[in-house]
DNA sequence: ATTTCCTGTATGGAATTTCCCTACATGGAT
DNA sequence: ATCCATGTAGGGAAATTCCATACAGGAAAT
């Protein structure tokens, strides 16, 4: 019986995710957790086999948690969910140390194949992420993707998609927990990433690309 | 008895929201849709007493299954559920007909809440949205889809243009050959009449603004 | 092994901007 | 006649932007 830690900050979806694995007779639920705070608790407390993160928590960044469990837990795998497009997240996500990526949006057959592959050791991402990855592992670094955004760290990404949402640099710095002035730091740095010159710009090109991600087909 | 159909396209949060229901005792899931076609199906075949409906449907706009439920089958109440904030959407989705908004992280409870006031007859959303709306409907009464921008001035929403296109106040007065502190009075105002608190919400509200003006919305 | 580059974090200080208030002239509406 | 919306602009404190610099830890390259 293998017992896992789901993190979710969207209460229904946990609850969902929950009855989807209690339906498997050798998965349990063995705790659900809403941020960082109770995660850490119970990866102590109750020493799960497999934790599976929503990177888009609310608060915190979600890959910061990953990159967390994956330094002080080593063994344990992870899978992301997100409710993102695979294309910008499961690479960093990967690189963060996860074992495998799904989107929320898929089949409960492939949340319940991703985990029995990643906890049979295997790594779980579409095939064409796959690709994608195996290629830029042997150094084709154009591979494709996106020319811009592509080239920001995580952190850089981080701040570019709050900008896109109308924080201030202020907000930004509270919500990540970093001084402004880090803020500030970052938003140089994709302005130069970016060829930006100024902070009208910058936030321009932020929300252009953040609507894109976000919202992709509606008006 | 009230009978519920759920209509959304991410199968383990649809798992969620039917497990959340059949718990209380006098609400039942009589039908879950992933798409338009089914919904309809349920529609005419079960009879429910009330849908909840996600607005962030794949390939579909869900506002337009509001709309078409509203004018088709117009007593039936619609809870709508999205991933996105309420200030995006809640307004265009009482608009079209529906009968309460929701977040999808909102809690468990809110969800309840939300069906039980709906189905009572009252229309629920979130205080603030409730107050912005009052405001708008006897500020404005002819506010009936008039986008916001129109009780800007011509000037004001020369100045929102040129925001939305990236340029600073000071690159705004020198087009305009004005003063930048005129432009900051303009600024000043834009956001009043929209409601916007900070410059980094300007500039969020201009540019997507702006990107509606070029990109036709296929609504 | 050592050097170099990248990333994350942060500071300093000058130049700008934002933000909130006030001011005033004009041309309509009441 | 009066009130109000509009276009224009100034003052001043607070906040942000912009540019430079710093440093530690890790990765990559030599």
């Amino acid at each position: 019986m293998k017992k896992i830690l789901i993190v979710d900050d969207h209460p229904i979806f946990r609850m969902g995710m929950k009855e989807l694995l209690n339906q498997e007779d050798d998965l349990t639920v063995c705790s659900v957790a809403e941020d960082f705070a109770s995660a850490r608790k119970s990866l102590s407390e109750d020493q799960p086999d497999l934790a599976i993160i929503d990177i888009s928590l609310a608060e915190e960044n979600g890959l910061d948690l990953v990159k967390e469990i994956t330094l002080n837990y080593g063994g344990l795998p992870v899978l992301v969910l997100s409710l993102h497009d695979e294309s910008v997240w499961a690479e960093r996500a990967i690189r963060a140390g996860a074992r495998g990526y799904v989107m929320k949006k898929e089949a409960s057959e492939s949340v319940i194949s991703a985990i029995r592959n990643i906890l049979s050791g295997k790594i779980h991402v579409s095939p064409d992420m796959m690709a994608h990855l195996l290629d830029k592992f042997q150094g084709n670094p154009d591979a494709q993707g996106a020319p811009t955004v592509d080239i920001l760290t995580d952190r850089e990404l981080e701040v570019f998609r709050l900008i896109g949402s109308g924080l201030s640099t202020r907000e930004i710095a509270e919500r990540m927990k970093l001084g402004i002035k880090t803020i500030g730091t970052y938003r140089d740095r994709i302005k130069q990433k970016l060829c930006i010159k100024s902070a009208a710009e910058l936030t321009r090109h932020a929300v252009i690309w953040k609507e894109k991600e976000h919202f992709p087909a509606p008006e």
